[in-house]
DNA sequence: CACCCAATCGGACCATGGTCCGGTTAGTAA
DNA sequence: TTACTAACCGGACCATGGTCCGATTGGGTG
């Protein structure tokens, strides 16, 4: 554990101090449709007033707890997002500790392109705004992998980096590569890992 | 000169054969307002009735000319991205032909980053939308992209390599690096230099 | 238990991207 | 010149993300 996991929990999806009580069930009650509708008919089919309508809530309500569609879509990810971020503060190598940072750069990839699997048009619905860069899961992520570049080549330009490489993890370009190209699953995988590989193997004495 | 120009033209501001009178008017009406608008307050802050407005036109005809937003910005910014197509196809090295293919990458990143730092919401306003990636422009750049990658690299899956560095020049991120990160042009160019000899440096014999 | 206030609720409302179709007009042929 | 048709025009209309504010209610306090 190279750094401290308290500084970059989740975003809260839990209230700062004191919640009233049909505050709390309110929010329950948005979560639990929100992730029902998302699961039966794919993020992009369907709308707030649905989820507000759904969840018996008014759409005001709906807007007050989760600010924007792209944020209620990324508390709806938070716990496969949580699921990710312990496994790579805590769990086994290669994505977890003890690995050499250029596997664990890989491995983490390969994590978030399995999670873009199963989940892109959440994450899609997740990315769209300006505020997609100042998400606190975007954070952890970038974080993770300037602290992995730089242990693995201190020479590099690690924040720079870390941006552009997360850019090819983006889910707009992943669903595009998925759906429209037919691309498989592995081969982005394997396409990351060249990326990966041929951006550090210059630290490595030849 | 390594491939043909001609199937690789910009999208068809132009209509395919004949155009009546009126259609044509209001095509050139729409494009100036639209320029002059953009120009004046922003892409982001003018909305398309403006544009309609400002054309003397109604809201029908803009959007049956244009199809939508993005491609209007698109259509708009196709003056510039003509130039761009110009300089790599028959401009000077190492924009255009004649440098190492390295040499040439590394230049078009830059020009790309150039017209990024003059027309970033103009590009992010036609960045919006799943026919991103099928645009003309964007198949003209991932071309580009693809055939110098396997020209210096005949290893290297070109065709994935392309599509993720290009996501490194996205307008969303430019701008959020830009603007909320505060990072000059000049490092952002750098960073593109340094990954792309990362990339690529595996290939050159040490 | 009664009171009070702040937090919350919810639906009416707004802005905007995009669609549709009845009316109009440009170009053509006789 | 006139008649005809296909293309075009434009504004009313729709869906949806997001905002606002008057009404309501939870829960602490005397």
């Amino acid at each position: 554990m190279y750094y401290m996991s308290a500084a970059f929990d989740l975003p809260q999806i839990e209230p700062d101090g004191f919640e009233r009580a049909d505050a709390a069930r309110n929010r329950e009650r948005i979560l639990c449709a929100a992730r029902r509708l998302f699961d039966e008919r794919g993020a992009g089919c369907v709308s707030m007033d649905e989820i507000a309508e759904a969840a018996g809530v008014g759409k005001g309500t709906l807007f007050r707890r989760f600010g924007s569609r792209a944020s209620l879509a990324a508390a709806v990810l938070s716990e496969r997002e949580r699921d990710l971020q312990e496994a790579i503060i805590r769990g086994e190598p290669p994505l977890g500790p003890g690995a050499p940072a250029c596997e664990r750069l890989i491995a983490f990839g390969e994590a978030l392109l399995d999670m873009l699997d199963t989940h892109s048009e959440l994450l899609l619905a997740a990315e769209t705004g300006p505020a997609r860069f100042e998400h606190p899961a975007y954070r952890v992520h970038r974080l993770h992998v300037v602290l992995l570049l730089a242990e693995a080549d201190p020479d590099c330009d690690s924040e720079m980096l870390a941006e552009t490489l997360l850019a090819a993890l983006g889910a707009e370009l992943f669903i595009y590569l998925r759906r429209a190209r037919g691309i498989s699953l592995a081969r982005l995988k394997e396409a990351w890992r060249e990326q990966i590989s041929r951006t550090l193997v210059a630290a490595e004495p030849v």
